[in-house]
DNA sequence: ACTCATTATGACATCGGTGTCATGATATCG
DNA sequence: CGATATCATGACACCGATGTCATAATGAGT
């Protein structure tokens, strides 16, 4: 391979002005570039990285720590929105900044994450985003006080910089929505008790009930999901929570679930009952998972979990911490997503909506 | 960042005499070495891999060029097999190499790949391995010779080192399968006939018929599919091909389709024309797409389309290439995958087999 | 104790760029 | 035309690790 020694030498010139010609450097002679430029493709001559990183103590390398390549569509079946997309959001981030990102893959084995990060420093990246496949805490090893850190759908107790989704609002707005349909009776059929994102959604349901004036009702709450897979036992919660639903004396209008895959089970459930969606009973899940949210018949209304604006936000966050530019913050940043509309929940006409109706057509 | 100095200077030995210890090199005094040691971990030290690659004039990095991740899950609902098999087979190969694996995403863009191959030389990355979305001819801008190349899932005309899946050996021993089971009318739904999968395909079912004695019916074997996504339009062809082979005379006892997601949405038009499956027709997919074969009911047969595998030969040959143990062989170079089982295909008794079944058990 | 063979360690140069400073070549102006 | 400012270029050192060679420390054998 070509060094800029090849070019100096080909070209008549010392390294230091080629050096200069690649990079636009100061004022060379148009004569002098043109020679050094010639030499240059007729060498095929390309800067190194590693004597520049070398020279600069910059390796221009920002490292990612995820076990999405390896696990991501394997588990689409069985989980929540895959993780890929806070990866692909990072990448494009990225991409605009003429950092290269370097992917390490833990192939969903926690304990290979220190080796990863060794591997990191080696390369002295300046920068590391983790990535975890759902909202929740973890506990790094410490990467070396130089090395910048940013986490990304998780947090941990140590105040290092992370990036999560704003479960309580995207809970919340969700239900604001149905009851801005006409919904007073909704019920939450929730995820795993265990998980962060169930924590704060299901405040974000209470508050919304609680700002419209309605009452909480306990057992329209109930969890329905495991955080292991068992496909059976997933199945029998459901089930019978649906069943507990739908033999309420004062069977709610609306029911919420924990993602949108619960939903998409659901579906079959309330058909193979007889109940008509969204007639008999409205329906909407969590993360807009588009492959279902916009498959499923009639669509699913859905919050969006927003996983790209995710690695889009947690990107430029390390950036900004690398240059220095990081304006203060609060500790996680929160990302919220919109209320993605569906025709699984129907309008119910209020006593309200009924009279103004009178006077206008309803749309 | 401490450096080899710095660890020198502290433990009052020689930058040689850490660079011995830390590559286990030579002999050093079990004395110096504990004092070493123990500056190392005080310090924190991390030998640099850019320093390395300069002197050693050896990257240990591998470039990875795909368009898997940026996609890969929005894709899965229009398109056969995910690609990211073949990146994480890639990956897991790798990893036992000790190499890096830096991973550049085309974003679907083609001419990007230039600028990506472009910042592969700069990192002087010792092989390139370019993974193609599917079995495909491609055109890659020449990189320079010293870089090795290997292509996966896709070939040039340049005679530059492939490792492709062996569509005619599947499609054959899928075939052969059916056959195998009693079946002789034995209908074919292609994917779009300019894909190269399935020219060589067609040819595997016709070779496997001729073999068994069965002659060829033109009218069982047509294209069903576009290469291009039109979800509507690939709906009426996929509909109309089915209302052709139902409506003859002789009705096939099985159908092969282009791959498990034409199979899976036949499932749906077939039943909706009242057709039990697999008692009045049998079906049989490609690419084993679990999600797919493994959900459906009944289980859908088809043939492996060995992704995984793909990525791992792709990487072996590269690794052979690079430490200069490459034994020669046929380019490119085929691999293939297994039926596998599914209950979309019913045992058709043959005379022959009725005979024999007087004797002993049919199992 | 003294040679000779190991063993243990260090000095130095090198990999490929680029910052610093110096110097040579042009241009500008009185 | 000569002095000075500006432009163009090069010499040299350095970033961090390690191969080469030299030298110092240790041990073995007589």
């Amino acid at each position: 391979m070509a060094t800029i020694y090849d070019v100096a030498r080909t070209s008549g010139v010392s390294p230091k002005t080629v050096s200069r010609v690649i990079n636009g450097d100061q004022a060379v002679k148009k004569a002098t570039r043109d020679k050094v430029e010639t030499a240059i493709s007729a060498l095929g001559y390309v800067p190194s990285t590693a004597a520049r990183a070398m020279r600069s103590n910059k390796s221009g390398l920002v490292g990612l720590i995820t076990g999405a390549i390896s696990l991501s569509p394997n588990r689409t079946e069985n989980s929540g929105l895959p993780d890929l997309f806070i990866v692909q959001g990072i990448q494009k981030a990225m991409e605009a900044s003429g950092k290269t990102l370097l992917i390490a893959d833990t192939g969903g084995k926690m304990d290979r994450v220190p080796q990863l990060i060794r591997t990191f420093e080696e390369h002295r990246v300046e920068g590391l985003i983790y990535v975890a496949d759902h909202h929740r805490k973890v506990e790094l090893p410490s990467v070396s006080a130089a090395t910048k850190l940013v986490l990304a759908n998780c947090y941990d107790d140590r105040g290092t910089p992370a990036v999560l989704p704003d479960d309580y609002r995207g809970q919340f707005n969700l239900v604001k929505a149905l009851i801005a349909k006409g919904h007073r009776r909704i019920a939450y059929l929730t995820l795993s008790p265990r998980l962060e994102a169930t924590i704060h959604r299901k405040k974000g349901y209470q508050d919304a009930l609680a700002q419209a004036g309605i009452a909480q009702a306990p057992e329209l709450l109930i969890p329905a999901d495991l955080d292991i897979p068992d496909h059976d036992a997933e199945e029998q919660l459901l089930w019978d929570a649906l069943d507990r639903l739908l033999s309420l004396p004062d069977v709610p209008t609306a029911i919420c679930f924990g993602n949108d895959r619960m939903a998409m089970r659901a579906y079959g459930i309330l058909r193979s009952r007889g109940v008509s969606l969204p007639d008999d009973v409205s329906v909407a899940g969590y993360d807009n998972h588009k492959m279902i949210t916009q498959t499923l018949y009639p669509t699913l209304m859905s919050a969006e979990l927003p996983y790209a604006a995710i690695g889009i936000r947690a990107t430029e966050m390390l950036l900004d911490m690398i240059n220095g530019t990081l304006t203060a913050q609060t500790n996680p940043m929160l990302v919220s997503g919109p209320v993605t509309p569906g025709n699984s929940v129907r309008d119910i006409p209020t006593s309200i909506t009924k009279i103004s109706s009178i006077g206008r057509t309803t749309k």
